[in-house]
DNA sequence: TTAAACTAGTTAGCATGCTAAGTAACTAGG
DNA sequence: CCTAGTTACTTAGCATGCTAACTAGTTTAA
């Protein structure tokens, strides 16, 4: 057990940094182990999300479910669907919105993504217990809380 | 308190998702804090982590104790310099390395950066205990373990 | 001692996040 | 019904991470 020294001397240096370092250490971890599969991270990570919410789900709500912005998200789903791993279509009942769908070669795609992250996963969560992970999780909401209301302090005082 | 669901129920998702978010909050928390001295995220980072290195640092050393890469820092502490924040001076036991100091102005807006951190970092670790704390430090430095041999394992095999 | 290998730093260009500002479609108030 | 505001999406351009490939010193070994 890495105990001592505590959390708040070990991270103090860069605050959220280790988050920044591991975050990227884990992406690049499955993004290297579905190269085979030609996607980037921020195409993998959608085409994941697209999964959960459904097909049919509009850009405004995958980008929520994402944490990203649109604009991100834009360039994101351009490539999936140029990729032709996605189609897009106007919804007839709000001529806004754009409306995802995979396609069938998309969905073969998926599969395999999903394979190989269900793979990886358990590599990146070795030798953490349940509770530990738990832990973790539970922290992570407090502090994206605080964060944001540190956020909302700031720069409402501008 | 958070528990159910579980993370790898919450998490599973994203995977890694939640921390590259909650990591983007807590750095844009602080440079929204800092904004009135001038500073991006990758300037103030390296500003601490150069103060915790002492001076006279390579930079070799403040890329690896950042976590990022050489040409990741060439363009911050470029910046730095040109901001007269620090100053980079070639080692003269090794010609190929700069050192890295501050300059007295880069020394004043270092002691109004620490100060306004300290705010911040009170808030962003609100409601969460040092035990709490330290387990996500402790995760944190697990994950990365199992990241890297991820990644070489991947590397390794193609 | 001199050629090969390594190391510190740089440059160029990509990936992915962001904000600001624009367009087109929907909604609500007069 | 028309104007004003809102909403979904796009475009443009910045910040910061990366890899690949370069320069120029340093080290090593034949």
């Amino acid at each position: 057990m890495i105990s001592s020294p505590p959390f708040h001397e070990t991270l103090d240096l860069s605050l959220c940094g280790s988050m920044g370092r591991v975050f990227r250490l884990c992406r690049d971890a499955v993004t290297l182990a579905v190269e085979p599969l030609g996607l980037t991270q921020s195409r993998w990570t959608a085409m994941i999300h697209i999964h959960h919410l459904k097909q049919g789900v509009t850009q405004q709500e995958l980008a929520s479910s994402l944490g990203i912005e649109m604009p991100s998200l834009t360039r994101t789903v351009k490539q999936l669907e140029q990729q032709a791993i996605i189609v897009r279509r106007i919804d007839s009942d709000d001529k806004r919105s754009r409306k995802i769908y995979f396609t069938e070669q998309g969905l073969l795609l998926l599969d395999a993504l999903r394979d190989i992250m269900a793979e990886v996963k358990t590599q990146l969560y070795a030798e953490l217990t349940t509770q530990q992970l738990d832990t973790m999780a539970y922290g992570l909401v407090q502090m994206e809380a605080n964060a944001r209301r540190c956020i909302s302090h700031f720069s409402g005082e501008k």
